[in-house]
DNA sequence: GGCCTTATCGGTAATGGTTGTCAATATCGG
DNA sequence: CCGATATTGACAACCATTACCGATAAGGCC
């Protein structure tokens, strides 16, 4: 069965229970470090763009790895579960991206599902203010904001959907810095 | 508020095409106030538990409506793109919520679903700040946060999922309200 | 090393939410 | 009243996701 994939230097690394970098992220996030989450979570690791299910399935299946569907689906709701994944859904379907560790905002774009991690520059002073007035306790890197990104927004040169940035009593909101 | 059976009031007033609340915003929506969008959209208001697709459909079933299941996905579908209503995905099933005008954010309770509408304390500059730095172009009532509501915190005694507040170089996360 | 217990994995068959199709119906302008 | 257009409803796919279950691998123990 000799072919050398994608998947061989994690295969080694299973046998003698190497600690790269992927294991010990896996391990700090309570889960062991088999060899189908080493390979999703290196698979997702440095991409731009997030990935659904099936898409991760055939990719691994193109780099020689004989995985399970199942086992797509379960390795991805266990890394997202224990915080190593970020998953939202975008048109239908759950897609996947890796999810620093740390406070930050998701910036998710619903015409074409990419996404921005957005440092916290307040230093979670909004979501402090949230805990202390509601008792909601947020899942700090879930923090989601819909809307449009840039490039989307140049491609079709407007929006479809009218931006109400008139709070009920707040005063004025986003004042356009650079109106177009 | 109503004395009358909804349904029946809605289709009374359409036969005189009369502009009542829910004709109004439907209209301001850039939407023909048709029957069902004025049952869909009344059917959800002032309540507190978000709904699914198929229990709006029998809940109006009950009520004596014979509406189609198309109906009722295409409906929601439109309100949600003119906003007047709020749509995420909880338990694989899409729910939806009626949105209130103006700037506020989503806490959604990845336990039980429910939604909490919380005003925008600091008049959006947090949202300005993105728009600003990225370009990206947020639908301000779109911008949710998930996590875990009170009710459930003291329902189960804990959260299953530990929160990291510690951004990568940011110091401290939720004590400061560090502004720049 | 073997043995047992547990966790993980793969293949396949449902499950079920959602969308497409298309004819019937209502609405609107003339 | 008539034709054009928008909306609706019943039904049939569609397809992402999950359930099931036997097979396989991993880890602890003697």
């Amino acid at each position: 069965m000799g072919s050398h994939s994608p998947a061989r230097r994690l295969r080694d690394a299973t046998a003698d229970t190497a600690d790269d970098e992927i294991a010990v992220r896996l391990r700090a996030a309570g889960l062991s470090p088999t060899l189908r989450r080493r390979q999703v979570l290196e698979a997702l690791e440095g991409r731009r763009r997030p990935v659904g299910a099936h898409e991760l399935y055939v990719e691994l299946a193109v780099g020689g790895d004989r995985i399970g569907m199942s086992t797509v689906y379960r390795t991805l709701a266990a890394l997202t579960e224990s915080g190593l994944l970020h998953a939202f859904t975008h048109e239908g379907e759950t897609r996947y991206r890796p999810c620093a560790p740390g406070l930050h905002y998701h910036l998710v774009c619903r015409r074409c599902g990419d996404v921005q991690e957005q440092p916290a520059a307040d230093g979670g002073s909004w979501l402090n203010r949230i805990t202390a007035e509601t008792g909601f306790r947020p899942d700090p890197p879930q923090a989601e904001v819909h809307g449009v990104c840039e490039a989307c927004r140049r491609t079709d040169g407007r929006d479809d959907r009218p931006v109400d940035t008139t709070p009920s009593g707040a005063g004025e909101a986003l004042d356009p810095p650079e109106p177009d």
